[in-house]
DNA sequence: GTAGCTATTATTCAAGCGTATAATAATACG
DNA sequence: CGTATTATTATACGCTTGAATAATAGCTAC
C-alpha cells in the first residue's frame, strides 16, 4: 500500500504543466502517442488527474493547440520600433529559434492534420491565421507608407498574402531540414526576397 | 453462418485500393482514426486482409506516404515546353486542384507530424523534398539562361529555396482556407511574386 | 490541533486497437 | 472435372485506450 507522495499545485499552474506535457508528447510521439497516461507521466502526475482539470482529453488537446498558436504568433506580434525595423524583426523572428524548430512544426502539423476532422480545431486555426496575416498587413501598410510607396488596402493585402506565404514556406523548409541550410541562410534569403517583392530595401546589408 | 461473398482482385490492384483507403481514412479521421478496421471498411474488405498484403499496418502507412508524395510531385515534375512555359505551369499546377486541396494538406500534415517520430517517414520526406527542390532548381537554371540572366549554381540555389518556400507557403494558405481568396488570386499573386523575385516577366498578363 | 475541502492517487471498466489463426470460397491448372 | 493454391473471411487474443469511481493525503480556516 505504498501510495506515492505528492504536492498540491496552485490552481492554473498544474493546468499549464499538463498542457505543456501534452505538447511534449505530441511532438515526440505524435497525436497517436500522446495518450492520457503518457502525458500524465510527463507531467509527473497520475492519469486520473487529467479529468480533474479538463472535461475530456479532447478539450485538453484543443487548449494545447491554442497554446501552440500563441507561441508561434506572440513573439512576432509584438515587434517594436520604426516600420522598417519591425518588418525586419518580424521576418527574422519567424525564421529563427524558438519559432523555427522541429518541435514547433511537429505540433503545427499535428494540429493542421486535424483541421478537417475537428471543427473546433478548424476554428482555432482560422482565427489564428487571420490574426497573423492581418498584423502583417498592417505592418506592411506602415512600412510602404513610410517609404512613400502606394499602400492602398488591395496592394497591402496581396503583399501580405505573398510575404506570409514566403515566410511560412521558408519556416517549413527550415524546421524540417534545417541542416540543409547554412547558418542564417534562410533569413538572408527571406530578407532579399522581401526586398525584391516590395521593390525597396529593408535595411539589410548585402554580402 | 452467412459468409459474405467476395471476388479476388488482381495482385497489385488490391494493394492500391488498400493504400487509397488508408489515405481516405487519414484525411477524414486523422492518423488516429485510420484504424485497420476503418480502412478495411473503406476498401470494402475485412480487416484481416490487410496483413495478407502488408507486413504490418505501419508498413502500409509508410507506403501510403510514398503515394502522397508522388501525387504531390509527379504532376509538377513533368511540365513541358520552353523554360518560361514550364516555370509558369509549375507554379500553376502546385496552386490549383488537385494538388492544392484540403485533402492533400491533411495528408501532408499528418505525415509531417510523424517525421520526428518515425525515421522511415523522415527519410521518405527528405528524399521527396530534395527531389522537388532540385527539379525546381534545374527549371530555374534553364529559365534564367534563356533570359540571359546569371544562372550560376549558387544563384539558382537561392532562388529555388525562395520560390519553393513561396509556392509551398501559398499552397498551405490555399489548402487551409481557400475560401478566403478569390478565384485564381493565389496563382496571380504567385506569378507576380516570382516575376519580382527573378526580376523578369514570365509571360503573364497583368490585369 | 482538528474538521472540512478538494487535489491527487489507485483501481476498475468497457471499448477499440493491431495482430494471429483457422475456416472457406474463388480461381488456376492438370 | 477434380484438385491444389491462395485470396478472403471470420473469430479470437492480449493489450492499450479514455473515462468513471472510490480511497486518501495535503492544505486551509477556525
Amino acid at each position: 500500500m505504498n501510495r506515492r507522495s505528492f504536492h498540491r499545485a496552485p490552481e492554473g499552474e498544474r493546468r499549464q504543466e499538463l498542457i505543456e506535457a501534452t505538447l511534449d508528447c505530441i511532438s515526440e510521439f505524435g497525436l497517436k502517442g500522446a495518450t492520457v497516461r503518457q502525458i500524465a507521466i510527463r507531467a509527473g502526475v497520475t492519469a486520473g488527474l487529467v479529468r480533474h482539470y479538463f472535461e475530456s482529453k479532447d478539450q485538453m488537446v484543443a487548449e494545447a493547440y491554442r497554446a501552440v498558436i500563441a507561441s508561434l504568433t506572440e513573439k512576432a506580434s509584438k515587434v517594436e520600433g520604426d516600420p522598417e525595423t519591425r518588418l525586419r524583426d518580424f521576418i527574422a523572428i519567424n525564421l529563427t529559434e524558438p519559432v523555427a524548430d522541429s518541435r514547433s512544426i511537429s505540433l503545427w502539423a499535428a494540429f493542421i492534420s486535424q483541421v478537417r476532422v475537428d471543427p473546433v480545431l478548424s476554428e482555432i486555426h482560422r482565427e489564428g491565421y487571420l490574426t497573423f496575416r492581418n498584423s502583417l498587413q498592417e505592418l506592411l501598410a506602415d512600412f510602404l507608407a513610410a517609404k512613400g510607396k502606394p499602400a492602398d488596402a488591395e496592394t497591402c493585402r496581396a503583399f501580405a498574402i505573398a510575404i506570409n506565404g514566403l515566410v511560412d514556406g521558408l519556416w517549413v523548409e527550415g524546421c524540417l531540414a534545417g541542416d540543409l541550410f547554412r547558418e542564417g541562410e534562410l533569413v538572408a534569403i527571406a530578407m532579399s526576397s522581401v526586398e525584391a517583392l516590395l521593390g525597396t530595401t529593408i535595411g539589410t546589408v548585402k554580402q
